[in-house]
DNA sequence: CAGTATCCGTAAGGATACTG
DNA sequence: CAGTATCCTTACGGATACTG
């Protein structure tokens, strides 16, 4: 790899790539997409698996992807409420590239956080 | 796809996910990254490449991947000063990512943008 | 040429309290 | 249960001016 073909990120002035930054560059998004991968979730067993999310945080993310048509919610009008999420065929489009990072992460995070240590005390 | 395999997203409440989005999620990491794909650059170049960037952006940036271990920099001591950028192996190690990030964005973002101004308008 | 230094506005996100 | 409503802090990034 050596300048082939990075177009893709460069094309546009990185418009293409400034688009899909701008929906999963915060916090939470990639995390609430990786969780609803299993399948059908409630609200509360979300708030339950994503460690450290706020019940307003959770809700922010979630009214985005669905949006952006990467989420359905489904509520049932029962009492006590129930309200269902699930990823669409697009949501689930975007599980392979956050694997694709994650996995980048797992193999090269270690080093580049050494690296980092090293350069800051001496 | 079905919820088999996201654990490297969400494994350790998804602290690797984080590590990596700490990194890449700003405005204009990746798109240095990919101009750097080219081979060695100078700032100025680089300057030139990357529509909108300011010299104060550009030069933190450099800087972070500089301290990543992700980009190296070369003073040459002449008059007038030349620095060259270029990436290191585990900087070039994260185009193909960016690349499928990228991909997703292409396939996608045209439809997301469509379902996002359909709900917006009514 | 390749940066620093300074100032400033916005927006992301956390904490907390309240509700149909 | 599944959210809203506020308040508040900070961090990101833009604009501008200056320098070895």
């Amino acid at each position: 790899m050596n300048g082939e073909d990075t177009c893709m990120i460069r094309g546009d002035g990185g418009r293409i790539l400034r688009a899909v930054l701008d929906r999963i560059c915060n916090k939470w998004t990639l995390l609430v997409v990786a969780t609803l991968d299993q399948g059908t979730v409630r609200f509360t067993d979300l708030h339950r698996q994503i460690p450290g999310i706020s019940q307003r945080m959770l809700t922010l993310t979630l009214r985005n992807l669905e949006a952006d048509g990467l989420v359905t919610r489904t509520v049932h009008p029962e009492v006590p409420p129930r309200v269902e999420y699930a990823l669409t065929p697009t949501g689930k489009s975007l599980i392979p590239p956050a694997l694709a990072l994650a996995s980048w992460a797992a193999d090269h995070v270690p080093e580049i956080e050494a690296t980092r240590a090293a350069r800051e005390h001496g």
